[in-house]
RNA sequence: CGGGGAGUAGCGCAGUCUGGUAGCGCACCUGCCUUGGGAGCAGGGGGUCGCAGGUUCAAAUCCUGUCUCCCCGACCA
């Protein structure tokens, strides 16, 4: 491909609401254009980067059995309320009426889509099981796009969605789909964990997400440093690793603690201000913090955790079972239910249920609001002056908490951008569309599903996001837009061009593409360009070179530089390359 | 939805307070010159200053309304 054949453009400057580096990359050197917020155009050379990464998808996907379709990208009403998810998506389903006034939304994933095109040519256990996928463009009606390609509104995505007689073959398909994935996402040669992970909106018990690892991913990580475990901040279980010690005469069991007492503490709001007042008493200190579930006519609930943890909105969801993440209560429902404005609440004498996390378990004694403004309590004692509904783990994990699967590890955070995540769904949509099959011995059984998610348009601006230097771009392999980027200094000499042109043809009958960058440009400009736009091998044609029979060969990612004889250009290009992939 | 900021050439910005011919850098076009890390000189093209209304002899600038975009925010008991 001649760079004046093609539309290449750069820019120096990266336009002003370019947040990330890798979006400013991506922007500047053309591969994405913004048209509307979270809706972008993919330039040709960003078009190549993303069907790369879909060839690497298609094949890994189609080596185990995959069957690809393409679904439409506009459905019906119907079909959503089926499920009852046109009015459980929410704002995110794009909605709208046609002339006839009947609605439609935008595709946002398809499980309903997938559901309806099989359920009724999957009759028979002799068709099972069976797993679809598709590369195509969703749309997420996104409160707040950002980052580019990274929350799009529009975004193309591999989706995949299997079939199963029963459960134990359902977990066959999502382990073969994890495997996939993992084979998928080692072939980009990108830092990324496989973590444990919550099932969202979409549902189901089983999934991991797959995280690449980037300091400007959206989504807070826990790792261990000893064992594989590792799982999105949202549910990892939360385990101290130096727990209060009770003091000895609570060991022997002396009744210590005296009755709980009053103390004032005016114009002490937060937390903070305590900690900040009191720094003795920090590690006793508690909040109550009030919620309630996210519909109307819901019930105020207490949740009482130490006051240096932060609450778990995704356990308490899960714990009680909710569709969606539990809110805070208003002001005046925390005066309904305590007497006082936050700031002094507590749970002695609520009459609602008090969720009490584990971690304040093993606290001798601790201090609370006292429902009473400007006033706090002390020497309070679990189970003496306040009985918890239930206790459990309601708190945030945090860097230095136990690693859940080996006592001896340690988590810590890292934050991660989420490119792939799979689900085992069960029958929650096959039985809402009645998808059904009939067993050998002539019963109805309900078939099992599973889906699996990459977001392809966010994984290719993800990588970049992990793998770039001051100067730009540095793209792995498997999903650069170019192999070879071939600088021809000086284009008026016709030597110099024909010699370019003959080496990306040979080149390309080893499959490797060419950018031959044919412009009358000085050679700075064309080295800048070559580095913001990152292709593994550089190689420099110049007239210099020529005249001594050689060629500059540069590798991006380390700039090694080394002159080749003309003659041997090929086999060294195809030498350097299998070196810059290992 | 709340808070903050911004709309002036393809991109990055100044000008607005204090009304008076629409500016700068990059990019683009022409010519000369230059050619191994974003050269130089000279000339040039491109704007209904987000939109609507108002004030004024005169509005990018002041007033009113409106639209759009961007950033931050759902840890406070």
């Amino acid at each position: 491909m001649k760079w004046s054949q093609t539309h290449l453009y750069t820019l120096k400057e990266a336009p002003s609401d370019a947040d990330i580096l890798s979006q400013q990359l991506f922007v500047r050197a053309g591969l994405i254009k913004k048209l509307a917020p979270g809706i972008f155009t993919f330039g040709p050379v960003g078009l190549r980067a993303l069907r790369k990464f879909e060839g690497i998808i298609r094949e890994e996907l189609e080596k185990r059995g995959l069957i690809e379709v393409l679904m439409p990208m506009v459905h019906p009403k119907e079909l959503w309320e089926e499920t009852g998810r046109w009015t459980k998506m929410g704002e995110g389903l794009l909605k709208f009426k046609n002339r006839n006034g009947q609605w439609f939304c935008l595709g946002a994933t398809h499980e309903e889509a997938i559901t309806d095109y099989v359920r009724y040519e999957l009759q028979s256990y002799r068709d099972l099981p069976k797993n679809f996928f598709q590369i195509q463009t969703k749309y997420r009606d996104e409160l707040r796009p950002r980052f580019g390609l990274m929350r799009g509104r529009e975004f193309i995505m591999k989706d995949a969605y299997s079939f199963d007689l029963d459960k134990p073959s359902a977990l066959k398909s999502y382990q073969i789909m994890y495997d996939a994935y993992k084979a998928i996402f080692d072939r980009l040669k990108v830092e990324y964990r496989i973590v444990e992970a919550d099932a969202g909106s979409i549902g189901g018990s089983l999934t991991h997400e797959f995280q690449l690892i980037a300091d400007a991913g959206e989504d807070a990580l826990m790792v261990s440093d000893v064992s594989d475990f590792a799982a999105n901040r949202e549910v990892c279980p939360a385990i101290d690793t130096n727990p209060v010690k009770l003091t000895s005469n609570q060991e022997s069991g002396a009744p210590v603690i005296p009755f709980f007492e009053e103390f004032a503490t005016p114009n002490l709001k937060s937390i903070l201000d305590l900690e900040t007042s009191y720094p003795d008493l920090k590690p006793l200190l508690v909040k109550t913090l009030f919620f309630k579930e996210d519909k109307p006519e819901a019930k105020i609930f207490a949740v009482v955790l130490r006051g240096q943890d932060e609450v778990n909105p995704i356990k308490l969801k899960n714990v009680f079972g909710f569709s969606q993440e539990p809110i805070w209560a208003t002001d005046q429902e925390v005066v309904r239910v305590t007497g006082v404005e936050p700031g002094s609440c507590g749970p002695l004498g609520l009459n609602i249920d008090i969720y009490l996390d584990n971690g304040v378990t093993g606290l001798p004694s601790v201090v609370v609001g006292a429902n009473k403004k400007g006033y706090h309590l002390k020497n309070v004692v679990l189970g003496r002056d306040f009985k918890a509904t239930a206790i459990g783990d309601y708190r945030m994990a945090k860097s230095g908490d136990q690693d859940p699967k080996n006592p001896s590890g340690r988590l810590s955070a890292v934050r991660g951008i989420e490119v792939g995540h799979v689900f085992y769904l069960g029958t929650q949509y096959s039985e809402k569309m009645n998808a059904r099959y009939l067993t050998k011995d002539q019963k109805s059984q309900t078939i099992e599903m599973g889906c699996y998610g990459i977001g392809v348009s966010r994984t290719i601006q993800a990588v970049i996001e992990q793998c770039h230097d001051k100067d730009g771009m540095i793209w792995p392999m498997a999903i650069s837009p170019f192999l070879v980027h071939i600088c021809v200094l000086d284009v008026k000499e016709k030597a110099l061009l024909n010699l370019a042109e003959s080496l990306e043809k040979s080149l390309l009958s080893f499959g490797v593409d060419t950018l031959i960058d044919d412009r009358d440009e000085r050679p700075g400009v064309k080295f800048k360009d070559a580095d913001l736009l990152g292709f593994p091998l550089r190689i420099t044609l110049g007239k210099k070179g020529f005249d001594k029979g050689v060629a500059e060969f540069v590798t991006r990612k380390n700039q090694n530089k080394i002159e080749v004889p003309l003659a041997q250009m090929i086999e060294k290009a195809i030498e350097v390359l299998k070196e810059i992939e290992k």
